[in-house]
DNA sequence: GTTACTATACCGACTGGTCGGTACAGTAAC
DNA sequence: GTTACTGTACCGACCAGTCGGTATAGTAAC
């Protein structure tokens, strides 16, 4: 048999890609490829004909979930915004926003601890982790004020690994307290010291 | 052979655990029991003997890993402290001291993520999370900051996931300040709203 | 406009190795 | 004699990766 249904080779590999992370998120790394396969209507050697071995398509899914993540930070840049800690602030919405696509974010932190099982992946990871923090910090903000606002997000966006549901109103709030000390720095810093 | 050193069970079972967490943590679940007894300087056999299956042993593990978490959160709080916020000052001191066993709890953080693939430690902890949470909530803290010093907690727990190290004097002085945070709480409150 | 051929995009049966778990006989400490 | 193992041997399940086959689209000579 050939192309059974109308769908493109990309859209299958899409399909193998999100069959995968959904696979993994639920059942961890040992995941079946016949599983994944299945899940995204294709078979086996359908699988392996896009991705030559498991770990080829484990390292492509990572390199996705993070392409994807960036992409989302860019996206939230305020493009009339040009004071220090736009970069940053973009990173607070893009993890504490309730977008639709949201909850696609978050997942994909919970998913990503998964993938570091591969080295090749913790070493992507780790590169870009390190990459990311590099932009944050010449945003412009003083460091000790960006410590905490980047803990916070991190915080909340990886609340779902403890299974926990945290309630929206309460990140919207701190979103928007968040991104006010991003621009009143100095806020934070005369914080006011007792003993 | 018989009992070759002069070790107790309670220290092989002890050596087990720790040898399983270390390779679970660096290689996944797919860690071998043989590789995880040998480590632990005893034969496969012997974790049976101890541990009747695998899921045991990493159910066992998680358990293990919880326990000492919470003995953790106890260990610091202050028995001269009884205004409100003790135990979420116990909690940020738990997860940012700078102690020798720091590593270790943050380590803990990057394991329980991986056992949380068997579906029993997912409950577990979920449950944990929900139990420690209700803790937490009922300190006597206004909610809005509540949310903000344990999402930068657990953010900075967190970031190890990423494999990267943050420096410590940052987060000592940042420990402080949530600390002091919980102490005048209605400083964060006061945060001036423009716009 | 039919024939011939090629490339793409799969299917699914099979294989070879890995790993969890069992069984058991022996053995050293308590 | 019980506890706490060692060491070996083995079974059965599961699973990644291979491979031969197949359907379809495109191309291009005739």
């Amino acid at each position: 048999m050939g192309r059974t249904a109308g769908r493109s080779p990309e859209d299958t590999r899409r399909a193998l890609l999100d069959a995968a992370g959904e696979a993994i998120r639920t059942r961890g790394v040992n995941a079946t490829l016949d599983e994944i396969a299945r899940h995204a209507g294709v078979s086996k050697g359908g699988l392996i004909y896009h991705f030559a071995s498991k770990d080829e398509l484990i390292l492509e899914l990572a390199r996705d979930l993070l392409a994807s993540f960036r992409a989302q930070v860019e996206g939230r840049l305020d493009p009339a915004d040009t004071e220090p800690g736009r970069y940053t602030r973009a990173y607070v919405r893009a993890l504490l926003a309730p977008a639709a696509d949201e909850v696609a974010v978050r997942k994909a932190m919970a998913l990503i601890t998964q993938l570091t099982t591969v080295p090749a992946v913790a070493e992507l990871v780790d590169a870009d982790t390190r990459q990311l923090n590099a932009e944050l910090h010449a945003d412009g903000l003083p460091p000790d004020v960006l410590t905490l606002v980047i803990a916070a997000a991190d915080g909340v966006s990886s609340a779902p690994l403890w299974g926990e549901t945290v309630d929206r109103p309460a990140i919207r709030q701190l979103e928007r307290r968040l991104i006010q000390l991003t621009r009143q720095p100095a806020w934070w810093q005369q914080l006011p010291w007792e003993e």
